[in-house]
DNA sequence: GGAATAGTGTCTATTAGACAATATGCT
DNA sequence: AGCATATTGTCTAATAGACACTATTCC
C-alpha cells in the first residue's frame, strides 16, 4: 500500500479493518503473515474469571447471593459464584453461565420476573489468590423473584446473606454474618455501592420487583437498598413526574395481608436515567 | 479446629484467613498441602493487558491521547497506551507504567499539575485481538498540565486527539480523525462517557485544571467537556455554593491577554462527590 | 471610550420537604 | 369501629434559570 508520510493529526485509511462479524481483516501481506507466525506463549500466566455479585430483596432486606466453598482455598468460607472464562466466551457470557452453573439462577430475559447484568470493576491484586495470579472481572446482577438457589459444583450450598450481617471491610467473621473468601467482602462492597448509587438516577430500582408492581413496593426496595425511610406522598409524586419511570397498567390489588386500600399497579417504563433523579435526601 | 454441622446462617470462624500483608493464611494442614501441590498450568491461556484512556483538555478541546502503532497488527492505526501486566504487579501499577513508557508522562503526585485515574472498564471479546484471547483492564486518567507527549517503545508517535474528530462507533476513519486500532473506539466513548458523567456529581473538573485556578477555567473545563455553554453567574453561584469543591487562596490575576477584570483565584477542596450536584441542563 | 472578563443582586418558576385530609380495603 | 395502606391537595423554603447592573483590566 502507497502511504505518504503521515501528519500528525491526518487521516491515515478510510475503512475499518474489523469485518461486521468482529474478526480482524488484514491490511497487508505483512500483516498476515506476521498474525499467522504469532506465538501467544510468550505473556505472562494470568487466570481471567469472572464473579457475579447477586443482589436481591428478601423479607425488606438487600440480599447477596454467595456459595460456600467445598474446596481448598478457603474451603468453609463464602464465595461469590465464578469461575474460569472459557476460550470462545464473552466475559458477559461467562458470567450468566457461572451464576446458572453454580447458582441454579437462569437471568431472566423477560416477563414478571425481572433482572438486570452490568460489569462491576476487575480485581487483579497479586496475591488476592493464594494459588495463582488470577484477575477476576466481577459482575452486578439485580434481580427479583428468583427460586431458592442451588448449590452446583464445587459449592456446598448457596444462600441469600443480608448485606448487613457481612463485614465489607476485611470479609471476616462479624457476630451472625458469613466469613468471606479471597477479597471477595471488596467485591460486595463495591457492588452494594454501585446499586445503591445507580438507584438514584437511572431505573434500575424495578429490576428488584417483580412487574406488576405497585408505587409501595418500589418505595421498600429504595427502603432496604438504600437503609432509611422515605416519605411516601413525596416518593410517588416525585416518581410520577419522573417521565418514563413507571408506566401504570390499570388494574389494583390490595397491597398487603394486613388490609389496606388497593394500589394502583405499574409496570417499568422506556426511561433507562431518571430526570430528574430520585436523590436519597441524607447524602452523606 | 472443631467444628460443628454449620447452620445456614451461622457464623464459621472469627478470625480472617487474609494477613495484613494481603498473603493467604491457610486454615489447615490439609490446605496447606492442596495449595503447594497446585498445578498452575491448567487454565484457559489468556493474556491481561492494561490500556489508558488520558483525557486532557488543549485549546479548549476535549483530547484523548493516542499512540501510532509501529508494530503489526493495526500498524499505523492509533491506539490506547498499554501493554501487559507483570506477573508482580497490580493493575493500577501496569497502567501508571504503560503510561510512562509508552508516552512519556508521569502522574503527578501533587504539586501544580492535577491529576485522577481510576479504573474504566475490562474488554474481553474473544475477537478483540487478532493474536489471541486478550482480556484488557482500561484505567481513565484525567489531567492537566502535562508536557508533550514523547513517543516510547513500539509506538511511532504519540499525539493528543480532540474526541470530537474521533468515530466513537467503529474506530474507522472520519475525516480528520485517526483510525483506531483493536476496540478502542469502545474504550475511549466509554471514558469519555464516565468523564462526562462524573463531572456531574464529582469534584474531578479540578483534575483538568492546574492550582491555582479562577472560576473562568473552571467554567471552560466544564464547557469543553460536555460541549455546551455554560450560564456564567450561575455557574459562579453553584460551584460556590457547594461545600468542599473549590476554597479560595486570595489572590487574584488578569484572566486573559485580552484584558479583563482580574479574577479571584482557587485551589480544590476537600470534596470527592458534589452536594447538590452540578447538572447538565439540557440533560436529555 | 470600547471590549472583555469577573462579581453581585434580584426576580420568577420549579422543586423538595412536610403535613393535612380523604379513600378503600382488612380484621 | 379501628387499623393499615393509598391517593390527593396545599403550604413553605430552597433552588434553578434568566437577567440587570457594577467592577476592573487591556487596547
Amino acid at each position: 500500500m502507497v502511504r505518504g508520510v503521515a501528519p500528525v493529526s491526518g487521516p491515515r485509511r478510510n475503512e475499518s479493518r474489523q469485518r461486521a462479524d468482529g474478526t480482524y481483516r488484514p491490511s497487508s501481506r505483512a500483516e498476515s503473515r506476521f498474525l499467522a507466525a504469532y506465538d501467544a506463549a510468550g505473556f505472562p500466566p494470568v487466570a481471567v474469571t469472572v464473579d457475579v455479585v447477586v443482589l436481591t430483596i428478601r423479607q425488606g432486606q438487600l440480599c447477596v447471593l454467595l456459595v460456600e466453598r467445598g474446596d481448598h482455598p478457603y474451603r468453609g468460607a463464602w464465595a461469590l459464584p465464578g469461575g474460569f472464562v472459557t476460550p470462545e466466551e464473552d466475559l458477559a457470557e461467562a458470567a450468566r453461565r457461572e451464576l446458572a452453573e453454580e447458582a441454579g439462577l437462569e437471568l431472566p430475559v423477560t416477563g414478571g420476573a425481572a433482572g438486570h447484568i452490568e460489569q462491576l470493576a476487575t480485581y487483579g491484586s497479586p496475591l488476592r489468590d493464594p494459588r495463582m495470579r488470577v484477575v477476576s472481572v466481577a459482575y452486578l446482577a439485580l434481580l427479583s423473584g428468583l427460586p431458592p438457589p442451588t448449590a452446583g459444583e464445587g459449592a456446598e450450598q448457596a444462600h441469600f446473606w443480608p448485606v448487613e450481617d457481612i463485614d465489607l471491610r476485611d470479609g471476616a467473621f462479624l457476630g451472625s454474618g458469613p466469613e468471606l473468601a479471597f477479597d471477595h467482602h471488596l467485591i460486595v462492597a463495591d457492588g452494594v455501592a454501585r446499586a445503591r448509587a445507580k438507584l438514584e438516577y437511572t431505573s434500575l430500582a424495578t429490576s428488584f420487583v417483580e412487574a406488576p408492581f405497585t408505587l409501595g413496593e418500589l418505595r421498600r426496595v429504595y427502603e432496604a437498598v438504600w437503609g432509611v425511610a422515605l416519605h411516601r406522598q413525596n416518593f410517588t409524586r416525585k416518581v410520577l413526574a419522573t417521565t418514563g419511570f413507571v408506566v401504570p397498567v390499570g388494574r389494583k390489588r390490595p397491597s398487603s395481608a394486613a388490609g389496606g386500600r388497593p394500589a394502583e399497579l405499574y409496570r417499568p417504563g422506556d426511561a433507562v436515567e431518571l430526570h430528574p433523579p430520585l436523590r436519597r435526601s441524607d447524602h452523606r
